[in-house]
DNA sequence: TCTATATTTCTAAGTTTATAGAAATAACAA
DNA sequence: TTGTTATTTCTATAAACTTAGAAATATAGA
Protein backbone atom coordinates (compact mmCIF):
# COMPACT_ATOMS: atom_id res chain seq x y z
CA UNK A 1 0.00 0.00 0.00
CA UNK A 2 2.44 3.07 1.11
CA UNK A 3 4.77 1.59 -2.26
CA UNK A 4 2.16 2.63 -4.14
CA UNK A 5 1.80 5.51 -6.06
CA UNK A 6 0.05 8.94 -3.90
CA UNK A 7 -3.33 9.30 -5.98
CA UNK A 8 -4.07 5.15 -6.32
CA UNK A 9 -3.38 5.78 -2.03
CA UNK A 10 -5.91 8.45 -1.94
CA UNK A 11 -8.05 6.27 -4.27
CA UNK A 12 -8.08 2.86 -1.94
CA UNK A 13 -9.14 5.63 0.89
CA UNK A 14 -12.00 7.53 -1.38
CA UNK A 15 -13.20 3.95 -2.20
CA UNK A 16 -12.86 2.58 1.15
CA UNK A 17 -15.18 5.56 2.42
CA UNK A 18 -17.06 5.29 -0.41
CA UNK A 19 -17.72 1.20 -0.01
CA UNK A 20 -20.01 1.93 2.85
CA UNK A 21 -23.94 2.50 2.52
CA UNK A 22 -24.21 4.98 5.29
CA UNK A 23 -21.43 6.52 3.66
CA UNK A 24 -21.74 6.89 0.13
CA UNK A 25 -25.58 8.52 1.18
CA UNK A 26 -23.16 11.13 3.26
CA UNK A 27 -21.83 11.70 0.69
CA UNK A 28 -24.39 12.16 -1.75
CA UNK A 29 -26.00 14.46 0.75
CA UNK A 30 -23.40 16.92 0.41
CA UNK A 31 -22.94 16.83 -2.81
CA UNK A 32 -26.64 17.74 -3.55
CA UNK A 33 -26.67 20.55 -0.70
CA UNK A 34 -22.71 22.02 0.68
CA UNK A 35 -22.20 23.08 4.38
CA UNK A 36 -24.43 20.53 6.56
CA UNK A 37 -23.00 20.43 9.84
CA UNK A 38 -23.10 16.75 11.50
CA UNK A 39 -26.14 17.15 13.16
CA UNK A 40 -28.45 18.11 10.04
CA UNK A 41 -26.66 15.19 8.55
CA UNK A 42 -27.70 12.63 11.23
CA UNK A 43 -31.23 14.39 10.79
CA UNK A 44 -31.61 13.44 7.59
CA UNK A 45 -30.42 9.45 8.47
CA UNK A 46 -32.12 7.01 10.25
CA UNK A 47 -30.98 6.37 13.59
CA UNK A 48 -27.34 6.55 13.52
CA UNK A 49 -25.72 7.72 16.95
CA UNK A 50 -23.48 10.71 16.97
CA UNK A 51 -20.33 8.99 17.68
CA UNK A 52 -21.02 6.59 14.50
CA UNK A 53 -21.78 9.49 12.33
CA UNK A 54 -18.46 11.09 13.98
CA UNK A 55 -16.65 8.10 12.59
CA UNK A 56 -18.16 7.78 9.51
CA UNK A 57 -17.32 11.52 8.69
CA UNK A 58 -13.71 11.26 9.93
CA UNK A 59 -13.26 8.74 7.08
CA UNK A 60 -14.52 10.71 4.65
CA UNK A 61 -12.69 13.64 5.38
CA UNK A 62 -9.29 11.86 5.96
CA UNK A 63 -10.00 9.85 2.18
CA UNK A 64 -9.87 14.02 1.29
CA UNK A 65 -13.01 13.70 -0.58
CA UNK A 66 -14.80 16.41 2.80
CA UNK A 67 -13.13 19.58 3.30
CA UNK A 68 -14.35 20.54 7.23
CA UNK A 69 -14.93 24.41 8.05
CA UNK A 70 -15.41 25.29 11.80
CA UNK A 71 -17.66 27.78 13.06
CA UNK A 72 -18.38 28.16 16.54
CA UNK A 73 -19.49 25.07 17.80
CA UNK A 74 -20.75 23.72 14.65
CA UNK A 75 -18.75 21.83 12.21
CA UNK A 76 -19.61 22.61 8.58
CA UNK A 77 -18.91 19.64 6.15
CA UNK A 78 -18.62 19.90 2.26
CA UNK A 79 -17.06 17.92 -0.56
CA UNK A 80 -13.96 18.79 -2.23
CA UNK A 81 -15.16 18.72 -6.07
CA UNK A 82 -11.85 18.09 -7.31
CA UNK A 83 -11.08 14.95 -5.81
CA UNK A 84 -14.87 13.92 -5.98
CA UNK A 85 -14.49 14.47 -10.35
CA UNK A 86 -11.17 12.31 -9.93
CA UNK A 87 -12.26 9.30 -8.29
CA UNK A 88 -16.25 9.04 -8.18
CA UNK A 89 -17.37 11.56 -10.08
CA UNK A 90 -20.73 9.78 -10.18
CA UNK A 91 -21.46 11.44 -7.28
CA UNK A 92 -21.90 14.67 -8.59
CA UNK A 93 -24.47 13.45 -11.37
CA UNK B 1 -29.06 -0.97 1.43
CA UNK B 2 -31.58 -2.68 -0.43
CA UNK B 3 -33.97 0.43 -0.16
CA UNK B 4 -31.46 2.48 -2.11
CA UNK B 5 -31.59 3.10 -5.42
CA UNK B 6 -30.26 0.27 -7.91
CA UNK B 7 -27.11 2.29 -9.01
CA UNK B 8 -26.44 3.85 -5.64
CA UNK B 9 -26.45 0.00 -4.75
CA UNK B 10 -23.93 -0.68 -7.29
CA UNK B 11 -21.58 2.06 -6.39
CA UNK B 12 -21.46 0.46 -3.07
CA UNK B 13 -20.35 -2.77 -4.46
CA UNK B 14 -18.07 -1.46 -6.85
CA UNK B 15 -16.73 1.30 -4.88
CA UNK B 16 -16.17 -1.68 -1.38
CA UNK B 17 -14.33 -3.80 -4.19
CA UNK B 18 -11.97 -0.84 -5.37
CA UNK B 19 -11.37 0.40 -1.74
CA UNK B 20 -8.94 -2.78 -0.96
CA UNK B 21 -5.18 -2.61 -2.56
CA UNK B 22 -4.52 -5.95 -4.21
CA UNK B 23 -8.24 -5.52 -5.95
CA UNK B 24 -7.84 -1.54 -7.32
CA UNK B 25 -4.08 -2.98 -8.51
CA UNK B 26 -6.04 -5.77 -10.15
CA UNK B 27 -8.83 -3.63 -11.38
CA UNK B 28 -5.88 -1.30 -13.28
CA UNK B 29 -4.19 -4.15 -14.46
CA UNK B 30 -6.59 -4.87 -16.49
CA UNK B 31 -7.59 -1.93 -17.68
CA UNK B 32 -3.80 -1.54 -19.13
CA UNK B 33 -4.30 -5.05 -20.69
CA UNK B 34 -7.55 -7.14 -21.08
CA UNK B 35 -8.02 -10.44 -20.83
CA UNK B 36 -5.51 -11.88 -18.50
CA UNK B 37 -6.68 -15.06 -17.13
CA UNK B 38 -6.62 -15.62 -12.84
CA UNK B 39 -3.10 -17.28 -13.36
CA UNK B 40 -1.80 -14.08 -15.25
CA UNK B 41 -2.93 -11.76 -13.14
CA UNK B 42 -1.47 -13.66 -9.96
CA UNK B 43 1.71 -13.64 -11.89
CA UNK B 44 1.75 -9.85 -11.75
CA UNK B 45 1.01 -9.47 -8.25
CA UNK B 46 3.25 -10.40 -5.05
CA UNK B 47 2.42 -13.63 -3.38
CA UNK B 48 -1.26 -13.89 -3.30
CA UNK B 49 -2.46 -17.56 -3.09
CA UNK B 50 -4.72 -18.48 -5.66
CA UNK B 51 -7.71 -19.48 -3.36
CA UNK B 52 -7.25 -15.49 -1.88
CA UNK B 53 -6.61 -14.36 -5.99
CA UNK B 54 -10.20 -15.73 -6.63
CA UNK B 55 -12.07 -14.33 -3.63
CA UNK B 56 -10.89 -10.76 -4.94
CA UNK B 57 -11.94 -11.65 -8.24
CA UNK B 58 -15.60 -12.64 -7.48
CA UNK B 59 -16.09 -9.51 -5.43
CA UNK B 60 -14.74 -7.42 -8.49
CA UNK B 61 -16.91 -9.38 -11.11
CA UNK B 62 -20.05 -9.53 -8.52
CA UNK B 63 -19.55 -5.84 -8.89
CA UNK B 64 -20.21 -5.76 -12.25
CA UNK B 65 -16.37 -4.02 -12.79
CA UNK B 66 -15.01 -7.27 -14.05
CA UNK B 67 -16.78 -9.33 -16.81
CA UNK B 68 -15.19 -13.15 -17.22
CA UNK B 69 -15.26 -15.15 -19.76
CA UNK B 70 -14.71 -19.06 -19.86
CA UNK B 71 -12.53 -20.83 -22.50
CA UNK B 72 -11.37 -24.24 -22.03
CA UNK B 73 -9.24 -24.64 -18.36
CA UNK B 74 -8.79 -20.85 -18.45
CA UNK B 75 -10.94 -17.95 -17.25
CA UNK B 76 -10.26 -14.57 -19.14
CA UNK B 77 -10.98 -11.27 -17.16
CA UNK B 78 -11.49 -8.14 -18.41
CA UNK B 79 -12.73 -4.48 -17.22
CA UNK B 80 -16.44 -3.68 -17.66
CA UNK B 81 -15.69 0.04 -19.33
CA UNK B 82 -19.36 1.27 -18.80
CA UNK B 83 -19.31 0.57 -15.44
CA UNK B 84 -15.66 1.72 -15.28
CA UNK B 85 -16.81 5.04 -16.88
CA UNK B 86 -20.01 5.44 -14.64
CA UNK B 87 -18.85 4.75 -11.02
CA UNK B 88 -14.46 5.18 -11.52
CA UNK B 89 -13.25 6.40 -14.74
CA UNK B 90 -9.89 7.15 -12.77
CA UNK B 91 -9.35 3.44 -13.64
CA UNK B 92 -8.88 4.28 -17.46
CA UNK B 93 -6.37 7.13 -16.90
C1' DT C 1 -7.26 -43.75 -18.09
C1' DC C 2 -3.85 -41.09 -15.75
C1' DT C 3 -1.55 -36.74 -14.97
C1' DA C 4 -1.00 -31.94 -14.81
C1' DT C 5 -2.86 -27.39 -14.65
C1' DA C 6 -6.49 -23.79 -13.64
C1' DT C 7 -9.77 -22.36 -10.71
C1' DT C 8 -13.17 -22.64 -7.04
C1' DT C 9 -15.07 -23.95 -2.63
C1' DC C 10 -14.55 -25.15 2.15
C1' DT C 11 -12.76 -24.06 6.47
C1' DA C 12 -10.45 -21.57 9.86
C1' DA C 13 -7.43 -17.92 11.97
C1' DG C 14 -6.36 -13.31 12.61
C1' DT C 15 -7.52 -8.52 11.59
C1' DT C 16 -10.38 -4.76 10.68
C1' DT C 17 -14.68 -2.42 10.82
C1' DA C 18 -19.31 -0.66 12.20
C1' DT C 19 -21.82 0.42 15.92
C1' DA C 20 -23.17 2.80 20.01
C1' DG C 21 -23.03 4.07 25.03
C1' DA C 22 -20.52 6.86 28.21
C1' DA C 23 -17.32 10.21 29.23
C1' DA C 24 -14.69 14.19 27.64
C1' DT C 25 -14.08 18.60 25.16
C1' DA C 26 -15.63 22.92 23.15
C1' DA C 27 -18.47 26.86 22.53
C1' DC C 28 -22.39 29.50 23.20
C1' DA C 29 -26.18 31.59 26.09
C1' DA C 30 -28.65 32.74 30.21
C1' DT D 1 -21.14 30.24 36.75
C1' DT D 2 -24.42 27.01 35.13
C1' DG D 3 -26.75 24.76 31.64
C1' DT D 4 -27.26 23.36 26.90
C1' DT D 5 -25.86 21.83 22.50
C1' DA D 6 -22.32 19.98 19.13
C1' DT D 7 -18.87 16.98 18.44
C1' DT D 8 -15.15 13.83 19.52
C1' DT D 9 -12.73 10.25 21.98
C1' DC D 10 -12.72 6.08 24.69
C1' DT D 11 -14.18 1.49 25.19
C1' DA D 12 -16.31 -2.68 24.04
C1' DT D 13 -18.81 -5.96 21.18
C1' DA D 14 -20.49 -8.22 17.23
C1' DA D 15 -20.11 -8.66 12.42
C1' DA D 16 -17.50 -8.57 8.28
C1' DC D 17 -13.25 -9.09 5.83
C1' DT D 18 -8.60 -10.78 4.24
C1' DT D 19 -5.87 -14.48 3.93
C1' DA D 20 -4.41 -19.02 2.79
C1' DG D 21 -4.14 -24.19 3.15
C1' DA D 22 -6.60 -28.24 1.80
C1' DA D 23 -9.90 -30.47 -0.75
C1' DA D 24 -12.91 -30.44 -4.74
C1' DT D 25 -14.08 -29.55 -9.63
C1' DA D 26 -13.08 -28.94 -14.49
C1' DT D 27 -10.50 -29.27 -18.58
C1' DA D 28 -6.74 -30.49 -21.61
C1' DG D 29 -3.23 -33.63 -23.09
C1' DA D 30 -0.40 -37.94 -23.07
Amino acid sequence: MTELPTDVQQAVKVYKALGEPTRLKIAMLLTEEQNLCCSAIGSKLESVAGSTLSHHLKQLTDSGLLKMRKDGTYIYYSVNREVAVKYAPFLLE
